[in-house]
DNA sequence: TTTAAAATATACCGAACGGTATTATTTTAT
DNA sequence: ATAAAATAATACCGTTCGGTATATTTTAAA
């Protein structure tokens, strides 16, 4: 199916996977063109030639990370089957967030957003429709884990869903400024208590 | 007692007060010069008559800000007298949060920091430190209550202090990124139910 | 293998960056 | 009132910024 990728296509992949990092990294302003350049063995012109401009590197580099973690998350979910296991894969996995090596420099919904919310309107765009992605995924689970009889039916979706991305949000900044995990895993102790109290 | 504030005191005052709400929207990365000299109205050669250079300024910004929203707290808390009821006084306020004029462009603390945690170790410090006395305050409040015989004996001063701040700075990152302050009202009425469930 | 097209590098643009030495103007103390 | 000292404005520094026109190389089709 998919023989000819072209070269053009293989760059701007490869412009993609090297620059996503220096930008979760260094954010939109912090990160210059020739940050870029380093990033990728690349130079200006053939940056330039694949993007037409520093945002859209932004852009397409904020969804490669989103989706990376989203990948990661997702392959951990499919392989168990009970909702309450669903659920607790995101305190197992956000326990060791600091240890995945792809999210040390933190959550790219996080790090893009509080730079973006009033100054980047195209990126606060695309943060927006990340975290309504998220948001609605955690209802689905537990809507699904409701009709299944795994989940108390007077559950909130809703209300578990924001408690949910709150908590680790917010422990993952906390963690990130301290240097420490210590209170990430707190607050994914607590999440998990969270989530075994909804066990039917 | 403080009769004579010198003139470069005054004109300092007014530069930190001024460009504080720079930093806290646009970031340190992303506030110029020429940012604080229209914020100000002063030239760069009396800025940095008064400042070494923008990091100075920058974090002179930050605690200006923290300072703040601390104050704004305190005042509520010492109007009240029971441990709960002092409790409350977050959910209460972070609720109407985005309509607090100073507090439009977030939390100091959580937009500090997911700029600094990589990039800039002496502001990094510096959010470290709020956080800590943030968390240090919380939990010597519930262990007020629990002297005090408001709070259940088996609360653990720890876990409600980073569970609230990740509620609460989780909650902010929504808000601010989908621009509605539903999400916002959701954690924080979590958060109160959670507050009310300490009550002995 | 030749050749046109596509992709990349080079060299450069004006503007804005953070920062500073010097000059002009206020304050302040006498 | 005046001189010294403190403060602010001006004019400028070299560097880096994001971006681009042009030249060169690479790729792929004939």
């Amino acid at each position: 199916m998919s023989k000819t990728i072209s070269k053009s296509e293989r760059t701007k992949q490869l412009i993609v996977e090297r620059t996503a990092p220096v930008f979760n990294e260094k954010g939109y302003a912090g990160t210059s063109l020739s940050d870029l350049e380093s990033a990728t063995g690349l130079t200006k012109g053939s940056i330039y030639g694949n993007f037409a401009n520093k945002d859209e590197v932004a852009l397409a580099a904020f969804d490669y990370n989103f989706n990376r973690v989203t990948r990661y998350i997702k392959d951990r979910i499919l392989a168990t089957d009970h909702s309450i296991d669903r659920l607790l894969v995101y305190p197992h996995v956000y326990r060791d967030f600091l240890k995945i090596p792809f999210l040390k420099p933190g959550c790219p919904i996080l790090n893009t957003s509080t730079e973006a919310d009033d100054t980047h309107p195209l990126l606060r765009e695309r943060v927006a429709s990340a975290l309504a992605f998220w948001k609605t995924s955690l209802e689905n689970q537990v809507k699904r884990g409701i009709q299944r009889g795994e989940i108390k039916k007077d559950t909130n979706p809703t209300e578990f869903a924001v408690v949910l991305i709150s908590l680790i949000e917010g422990a993952i900044m906390q963690a990130k400024t301290t240097g420490k995990s210590t209170d990430l895993r707190v607050a994914m102790n607590y999440l998990e208590k969270l989530i075994r109290q909804l066990k039917t």
